[in-house]
Parts: structure tokens; sequence; C-alpha cells
DNA sequence: CGCAACCTTGAGCGTAATCAACAAGCGTGG
DNA sequence: CCACGCTTGTTGATTACGCTCAAGGTTGCG
């Protein structure tokens, strides 16, 4: 790894870090692209963010789309009275910041140190008018988004804890697997409350309901951001049988 | 309306009938288009649907991709012990039918009788990629759905019977408008337990809510498939302020 | 090492689910 | 046209799951 190494100031700056320094591979929308798209390249910036940092707030004119390249990131909508609802986790490879009517449309919170790509959106446009294959990428992004969130809207309206609690673990495994880390000891970079207003139950809930996951054997839990799935056929008959048609 | 009256066969039928009879206007993806992309004209079949018909199921090969003429079409997932949600109402002018993985994510149910404007997907790719425009469609209207099952996902997760059902209310109304129809007596073409299976709630806890409003003087009740708003903005209360930032 | 934030555990309560009976539409056929 | 039966919706009584309120433990950071 020779270039990629280099020095990277602290905060937002202009890239000229080349894209193939990119360890995301083909999980990125722009993945392979920017060594083509000398464009999309050129309007990238590199942002470097502290853990429980505001990339941007629910209702915030939406300017940017991004990429995480590394650490965690929240996405949450509020209501008046502070009912808050996390309507996903990203981690890297993922993006986000596509806004409705100009908005976004949830606020974005680092959940660890992160590292982002932006793309300015009005500058975006203009690149994608440029590259058939990144608008269909984009397209297919959002396919697999929206199916998501339908899965997650079964998970909010028709599951119990335990079923939301084993669905949600497994999920971190699956998507841990799929960006190349091992699918047992997971990474559980949120807090409880995060993954309770993930979940739609309470903070006490979630709690009470990983302890009793231990202690039928299912989970270990080391130090409350590490989690052993110790029987993943188990947690799946208590995820309560995916979505079967 | 001269040739837009032409006697359409029932059931499944290549479209000859000029997308100018569609009386969508700008509201469907494809809305335009049709008039001047003759490639998409040519892969258009008109369908005819009854009432409570399957249009298809979840698993099911995705091959084509639908926008609702006339009618309504409801979208669910089912869990292996029979748990339902439903993870969409469909009205004219909306599409549907893009699955993940090539598979279909839901069941696609007509809630009255139906019609359907219904493009195989292979043929729709091709189109695609001669059309920018239609590409550029499809993605905003992606964007627009993601934000609503993210809205979805907020009530599902945090809002109590009332509030769900006072906000399923004022959605029905707010896209009653917004295809030209009056805002208060508001059809609901689907069943209480179609409503309960979108709400996260049971038949029972819809009905007792419904007259709870009715009781309160914010709603009237007329042979269960409309609803007549009496108070918006009390109604707009009780939903709970709306997702405030 | 000390403190503060976070997490766990407990007791009691409340909202919505469940179980059950009844009413109201609605379509069919006598 | 009305009676019948079936489907759909309403209402009531009771239960239970998860929430609330409260206290006690951990963890990790300065």
């Amino acid at each position: 790894m020779p270039s990629c190494m280099v020095h990277i100031p602290p905060s937002v700056h202009r890239s000229d870090v080349d894209c193939a320094c990119c360890d995301l591979e083909e999980r990125a929308f722009c993945a392979g692209l920017a060594q083509t798209s000398s464009a999309l390249r050129a309007i990238r910036y590199d942002t470097r963010m502290d853990s429980q940092a505001t990339i941007f707030r629910e209702g915030d004119a939406a300017s940017n789309i991004f990429t995480l390249v590394s650490g965690a990131v929240k996405l949450s909508k509020l209501m008046v009275d502070g009912r808050r609802q996390i309507v996903g986790f990203l981690f890297p490879g993922d993006f986000f910041g596509f806004g409705h009517n100009e908005l976004y449309g949830y606020t974005a919170e680092t959940l660890s140190p992160t590292t982002l790509c932006r793309f300015p959106l009005v500058s975006l446009d203009t690149v994608v008018a440029g590259s058939r294959e990144l608008e269909r990428r984009l397209l297919r992004r959002m396919i697999a988004e929206l199916s998501f969130a339908q899965e997650q809207m079964l998970l909010l309206g028709r599951m119990n804890a335990r079923e939301k609690v084993s669905h949600f673990l497994l999920m971190l495994s699956r998507r841990a697997t799929h960006r190349g880390e091992p699918a047992s000891p997971v990474a559980v970079p949120m807090s409880r409350l995060d993954i309770a207003d993930y979940l739609g139950l309470t903070i006490e809930t979630v709690s009470r309901t990983l302890t009793g996951l231990k202690k039928e054997g299912l989970i270990a839990i080391n130090g409350n951001s590490r989690v052993d799935l110790l029987d993943y056929r188990a947690l799946g008959l208590v995820a309560g049988g995916d979505t079967l048609s």
C-alpha cells in the first residue's frame, strides 16, 4: 500500500487521493467508476469525523450525498416530543443522503470515528448525467434499500421483543460477513438506546432480552459492544422464520 | 373523450391504445414519455383484474413492473406463522414491482377492480437504457418511496394506536387530494384487517380506535369504506406532531 | 482512582392483544 | 322482496407483553 498511506489532514478537504486507495472495493456504489470517471473523482471530498458527531440534521437542505468509507453511522427521525426512530445503521460501503423535496428526511450521526466520501449533489447530478452505469447502480441500490426498509416494517409491526433482538443480531452478523469481517464476535458500535430506537423498544427491554438470550446460551456478551453468536440456528428460529412465502 | 372509450377486452392484452388516453397525467412515472418514446409504448400491456386478485406473490421471479392506472392495490409480506405486514397501499399513478435479487419482496393484491399498465422488465431495461429522463424519474420515485417507508418506520416503531390511525386517515386524505379527489369523504377501499396489518395493530384495536375518534367528533363513518374527516387540525394533533426537527 | 455515563435488574402498571359474543352488511336464493 | 347465512365489523372482559419508574452495577475514560 504505497500512496494510500499518505497523510490525510483532519476534517474536510478536497481529495487528491486516488480512489484506488479506497478499500471498499466493489461495495461502494462508485466502485470502479472513480478510476474511469475523472468527473466523479474531481467532485469528491474526503471527510473525517469524530465519534458522536452530526453529519446533517433532518430538515436540512440536502446538498450532499455520502459514501461511508470507515466507521459507522446512524440515521434517525424525531417526533416533537422527543420520541425517536432510527431508520438505519450504516457500515463501510453504504451510502446515504438522498433527500426528498430537497430536504434530508433524517438526521445522520456517527457512531464511531468515521471517514466519509462526500459528493456535492449539484455536481453529482451532472456527473450522473454523464454515466449511465452510475445511475443504474444508484437505482439498484435504492431498490435494495427499499426492500430492506420493508423488511424492517415487518419487524417493527409484527415481531415481539425476542424476535426483534435476534433478528437484529443476525443482521449485524450478516452485514459484517458481507464486508469481509468474521460472523461471530460481532461488533455492536451502537448504544442500547440506539438499538431500542431502531427496534421500537425501550432500553430496558433490549437489555432484558439480551440477558435472556445470554442465559439460554444463544449469545455471549463481551463488554457491551461485542456479542458472540453461539447458536445461529437457534437464533434464526427465535428470529421467527424470516419472511417465508 | 374520443378513442379513449374504445372497448378494452377483459384480462391481459397487448395494448394498442395510445397512452394519451391514460388519465394519470403527470402522476405516472412514464407520464409524457410514452408519447415521445415509442419503445416504451411498444412494450406496454394493459391488464384488468377483479377485486381481491393476486398480481404476484412474494418470492415470485420479478419479471414485470406495474403502474396502477385505476383501482387500488396492497403490498404485503408474510411470516411463516401467518403474521402479515402490509408494506404499502397503492393508488392510481403509483408504480410497483421492483424486486430485489430478481425476486419480488412482497405479494401484490388488488383491493378493488383494477387496471394496470404492465412493463416486462427485460424489455424495460433496454428502454430505460434509451431514456435518460425515464431512469431519472425512476430514481426520483425510489427516493420518495424510501422516504415514505422511513416515515412508516417511525409510525410502526414509536406511535400508539390513536396516533397510527389518525396518521393513516390523514395520509389517505392527502393522497386523495394529490390525485385530484376531495380531501374529506375519503374512500377506504381496504378492510379493517388490512388497516390493522398496515399499522401493526389488531383488527379490534383499529375498530375501537375508529369508534373512539368518531365519538370525539373528529371523524364520521359511512358504511365501512368511507370516512369523513371532520376536524383536520385535531386529527393532526392526535397524529402526534409529525416528524418535526 | 474516581466519577459519570451506560447498562442491568426489579416492581408495578398500562396499552394493546386475545378470547368471546354480538351486530351489521351484503349477496344469494327461495 | 324478504329471509337466510356468511362475511365483516363492533363491543366487552381479561390477559400479557413491554413500558415506566426506580435503584443498583459496570465500564471506561480522564
